[in-house]
Parts: structure tokens; sequence; C-alpha cells
DNA sequence: CATCGAGTGTGACTCAGGTTCCAGAGCATG
DNA sequence: CATGCTCTGGAACCTGAGTCACACTCGATG
């Protein structure tokens, strides 16, 4: 399941992850001795049904988590970013459960730490730094769904698309997905994003090239967002 | 925010909450000399915004965690039933966030412990079986929130419907709910949902009244949920 | 028993967005 | 430079579902 490419050695991870300032000697140690694994952009992570004995500790790239419906089309949950855990692998390392979505890399090459079960255990156990980032995490990845939830439930693709553009913008003010990837993040049709691009564009918010889209006016997406 | 209209002590708490039975005794003292508080049916609990430095323990009754749009209607994102706890709260109570939703009872009395922030986080540094159940609770709830998000990204309101109905059924096999409050818990108008209910009532499927649903076949409506 | 509110039943209309299909542009490859 | 793939641009169409308007029925209440 994980195509681990390369393996270097302890590059990051005590800077990514604050919890370890604060927590012990013993455990910073444990840590840091983790080898940092690194696969390779667009790749594949886990499918659903997987079983995980272990957390993933994201030190660079990202993962996205997403499901693939009946008919083909997929759409993402959410997104681990540096210095986040994947909830998941967490999840069913504690309950064993079936992994209910798929997870891949995103367009940067992913490094991160696997911590195994039985450590993740004894780490929540004993190290209250631990135990907070892991409430943190939990809870900040359920405030994030219900908020995605009521997006879904109550917004039209096109306000859709310009928070997904804010999220993902990079600092030169691009985002570089082809529609067709922004379309499978939303959980639409690449006709569908078309559409949302050229009002967006006609409105000046915009800029459309091969492969990418300039935010010309970060604050009128955000407009758009909030009030349609 | 929380009105709460009467004050018994210590009932069903310790049944309702197994972790209890694994913790140290002065825990158990702890939590079972909170007051158990009533709240009435359909009556509101939290609204959007309002801060809470407590946990929710429900004993009995269930609550109802709900957005309610820009346009005015609202749909249901998770419940929280008895022996479970409310998330949004216990993420208030660290990160001191303002409540991203409304919570209302449903249609039976409410009757909760109210778990003080400070103790919360007592106990859960403590108390490694209230570590469990919180891990618990907190990654079922993420769990609960993608399979939901995935349904409302890939399915028809009737296939929504159908997985409703099923969740909510009491043990004779009877919804007891208005065809507008199905719609405020679906998210959608209350005419989709009587269109909804017609066809599965030409099918077998469940037969309607006067503000209830009986379900004739759950394997069918299963099915419909599954497969469409 | 008259009235009123809440709930159901229904048709007609509108619209966002999904589907299908195709043309043409950009870019990498042998 | 020819081939082929990926990507964008776009028309035409279809459908699920939200909206509007209204009739009717049930049940509670004065």
């Amino acid at each position: 399941m994980v195509t681990v490419i390369e393996q270097t050695s302890l590059v990051g991870v005590a800077e990514g992850f604050p919890f370890l300032a604060g927590a012990s000697q013993a455990t910073r140690d444990l840590v840091t001795a983790l080898p940092v694994r690194q696969v390779a952009p667009r790749s594949p992570v886990l499918h659903r049904g997987d079983g995980v004995d272990g957390v993933f500790l994201v030190v660079g790239g990202s993962l996205r988590v997403f499901y693939i419906a009946a008919d083909g089309h997929e759409a993402t949950l959410y997104r681990v970013r540096p210095g986040q855990t994947c909830i998941l692998a967490l999840t069913a390392a504690f309950r064993s459960d079936p992994y209910p979505a798929w997870v891949e890399t995103e367009d940067e090459q992913l490094s991160f730490v696997l911590v195994p079960g039985a450590m993740f255990r004894e780490l929540y156990n004993a190290e209250p730094t631990f135990r907070s980032f892991v409430f943190e995490v939990l809870s900040g990845r359920v405030f994030e769904l219900m908020s995605r939830l009521e997006d879904l439930g109550s917004l039209r693709v096109e306000q859709r698309l310009a928070a997904f553009l804010l999220e993902v913008v990079d600092s030169s003010g691009e985002v570089v997905l082809s529609q067709a990837r922004l379309a499978a993040h939303l959980g639409t049709a690449r006709e569908v994003v078309f559409r949302a691009l050229r009002t967006m564009s006609d409105a000046g918010l915009v800029a459309t090239s091969r492969g990418r889209v300039k935010l010309l006016d970060p604050a009128g997406l955000r407009r758009l967002h909030q009030y349609g």
C-alpha cells in the first residue's frame, strides 16, 4: 500500500511537530529515531478497505483523502498537510475498522513518519503534549468536515470552487491544477468546473491557462464563497 | 443557552458510560456527583457562535446538531445519542473556538451531565478509560461525517431518505416524524420528501400516515440506499 | 361544532448541474 | 515533423430537485 521509494533519517520531524518540544527526552528520541519515509507525487497510499496499524505524521508534501462513488466520480473528503496526521489510519489503529476511503499523495513528494500503532497508544497514554496534539487534530477534522458538509449542502459549485481555489493557492497566487483535477476535488464534472471558471474569468476574478488558474481577486473570490 | 428545567441526581450515568466502570473510584465519584440535567423535547440547546466550556454526556434522549443556511433551510450534521458526547462543546472546551452549529433536543426529553472544561481536561489527562472514550467518540464522528459527506455528494435524495429512515426507525418499525421534519434532517424541501415517500410507497417499501412513516421492507430500503 | 393550525397530496415551472459529444490548442515523444 | 495525449472551450440536452401555488384532511381547541 505504501510505496516507500527512499529512506532518509530524522529530517524536519522535530520542527514540523511542535508537540515534541514539550515532550520528554525519551519521547523525542523515540519519534526522531523513526525513519522519514518518502512517497512519489500523485501516488496511491491507501485503498479503501486497507488496514493500517499506524499513524502518518506528515512532514512534507500532502495527502488527499477521497472517495470514489459507484458511478466512478471521485471527491476529496479532506487533505492532510505537514504538521498534521492521518486520522483514519490513526482511528483504524485503535478500532481495526476497515479504512473507509482512498488516500494518495498530491503534487509534491510526500515525506512522513509512520508511528506504529503500539507506539501511538503508548505515546497517547504517556505524553500529555501528544495527547493534546491528537485531540487538536481530531477535533479540528470534525470542525472541517462539518463545514464541508454545510458548504456541499448549501452552496453552488461556483462558490465551492472559489473556496477551494483560495484553499490551495500557492504563494505566487496561482493554482496549478487542471480543470479535471479541480473537478475531482469538488466531486463534480470537468465541464461544470469549466463553466464556473468562465464565469469567474468574465468577472475578472481569475485568469485561466493550461493547467493553472491565476487568482486575480482573492477578496472577490472570498465574497463569492460567502455571499454567492 | 441550556434551559435546564429540572435537576435530579445520579441517574443512569454510570450505566450509560462504560468507561466509568474501568475508571478509578475517585473519577467515578467525581462524575456521578455531577447533577443530571434535563431539557424539554424540541428545545434549543446551543446557538451557532455560543461558547460552552464543558462537555455534554448524553444519558437519555438525543441531540441534533445542524446548520441553517443563508436561505433559511436547515440540515442535520449529526445526532448525539445516549452514551455519546457532544464533540463540539468538547472541542470548544479546548480551543475556545466559537460554536459552528446549532444544537437542539429531539423528540424525547434530554437528560445529560455537563462536565466542566477543567474537569474534562483533568479526566482526559488522568484517566485512561476516559481517554479511550474521547478518542472513540471523536474518531467515530470523523468516520460518520466522512460517510455523510460521501452520501450527500453521490446519492439521490430518495437514497439518503432511505438511509435516514433506517437510522431513526423505532422498535415498532415506525418513524414518527412529519415530512417537514424529515426534510429538515436531509437539508431538502418537504415536497421533495413527499415525492420520495410516494415512490417508496408505490414500491411497497413504506406506508405513510399523518406524522409517521411505517417501514414495510427495511431490507428493500437498505438496497435502495446502497444500489439506488 | 366551527375554526384554525399543522400536515399531506399534487401539478406546473425553473434551474443548477450532470451528460454527451466534439473541435481545437498545447506540449511531449519518437 | 508526425503522432498522440492531455487539456481547454463550448454547444445541446436531460434530469433531479428546489420553488410556487393551492386543495384537502386531520386533529386539537375554544
